[in-house]
DNA sequence: CGCGGTTTTGAGCTCAGTCAACGTACGTGG
DNA sequence: CCACGTACGTTGACTGAGCTCAAAACCGCG
């Protein structure tokens, strides 16, 4: 697996599969999660790191008086634990949206690649980084955007991660989106619901959503 | 420079002053900033990475509106940059709080020290790690703490980075301060207001405070 | 002493939270 | 097959924390 700088080290995409790739050597296990079941708990010993294959997890931190805030979601490809490598103790709690299954490889294993694989070391840092990029997206969106926008920011930046222009399922709740964009159930409910009659967004029942193509903007605003 | 292997890995601290052993090589550079001096401006090509020496900047991002969000402040011994390493643009602005001196380490020199020496490695992946943390309590503090609250938090993680139990200055101006906690100026003093009216802290002019240790919480509290 | 910038305080308003009722979808068991 | 229960989503009414606008106070400095 050693591949001794043969890769490219400039294509982002590629030196992610660095890091992708102590997943599929010896060591690494298959897991089948159900819906709801939490993959680690915050506190617990830092043991492995996942990889997501199929379903959508969230990471989340729950305060003393039980508030949960969602930090992120994880969906297909997503490595989930390369933060919390030099930790004792996990600092998120790992829970799975929808049905999953998670490839699970242990801590000493990644470590162990990291220092011997520039590849895999390359793809370690690059998702570090990624990680904290989406930290200030994040950050920023919710310092500064209404609810509503907060939304469609929300269902624009999922619709960016699948192919495809069609309807799209929205795999977690409405609670979930809330917690992760710092809004109430029933606000993040408003919001779709506002969403929709103006026309920004189509509904097929609760869970599924198309965007709507934005009009061009008047004349007037062109200048802004 | 390259002390292979003879370092522990296992203290943190010992671990990030790997990465800071860049900043004592040749090719680095010091600086003098003047209080309120753009370091760099987001969007503009990423050439160094810098540890502050002395004083304090804050890293922030700007929405197209113009309004800013402050990700977070840095002081003395801080490394501002190695998130940005495998960027081609910086994604936030490095603006000097308070007149600084900091010494500026050429990105390709540090990445070269990524790869060749392991102490530096560790350094820049702990460091990553921190920050990822760092963003993760932002982001729960944001989402959960009234106002009021908010602001002791600051102060009272602003007052940990700090030594001593005596009055502290605060660099930044209550502006700052909202801009980092999501919070309006007027909030912000108003907050200050009420912590001083509630005997929680105590202030000396505007920009000089010291905290007052919680009383103990009553019987009927300790359960919880 | 006066001036500019920052902080503080005040008054009014608004967006989003809370509480509560109702609707809908789905699965279970009689 | 339908009655029921549960979980989730929607909608409404009310409330309040924090924002905005505006004015006054404070501070450092020439």
């Amino acid at each position: 697996m050693n591949c001794e700088e043969q890769r490219p080290r400039n294509d982002p995409a590629e030196v992610l599969r660095g890091l992708a790739s102590v997943f599929s050597g010896p060591g690494a296990t298959v897991l089948n999660v159900a819906s709801g079941r939490v993959l680690v708990a915050q506190g617990q010993e830092v043991q492995s790191v996942y990889r997501i294959d199929r379903g959508y997890v969230r990471t989340c931190v729950y305060a003393q008086d039980g508030t949960r805030r969602i930090v992120s979601f994880c969906g297909p490809e997503a490595i989930v634990g390369v933060g919390q490598l030099n930790r004792p103790q996990w600092t998120v709690s790992v829970e799975a949206v929808t049905q999953c299954v998670v490839t699970s490889a242990p801590k000493a294993l990644v470590n162990r690649n990291i220092e011997t694989d520039a590849w895999v070391r390359d793809g370690a840092m690059l998702a570090l980084q990624s990680e904290i990029e989406q930290g200030e997206a994040h950050l920023v969106m919710m310092g500064i955007l209404p609810s509503t926008e907060r939304v469609l920011a929300f269902l624009s930046a999922f619709a960016q991660t699948r192919s495809g222009n069609g309807f799209l399922v929205i795999p977690m709740c409405r609670r979930d989106i809330g917690d992760y964009l710092g809004l109430s159930m029933e606000t993040v409910s408003r919001s779709f619901t506002a969403l929709r009659e103006a026309g920004r967004i189509e509904l097929r029942g609760a869970e599924k959503f198309r965007l709507v193509d934005a009009p061009a903007p008047a004349v007037s605003d062109r200048a802004a």
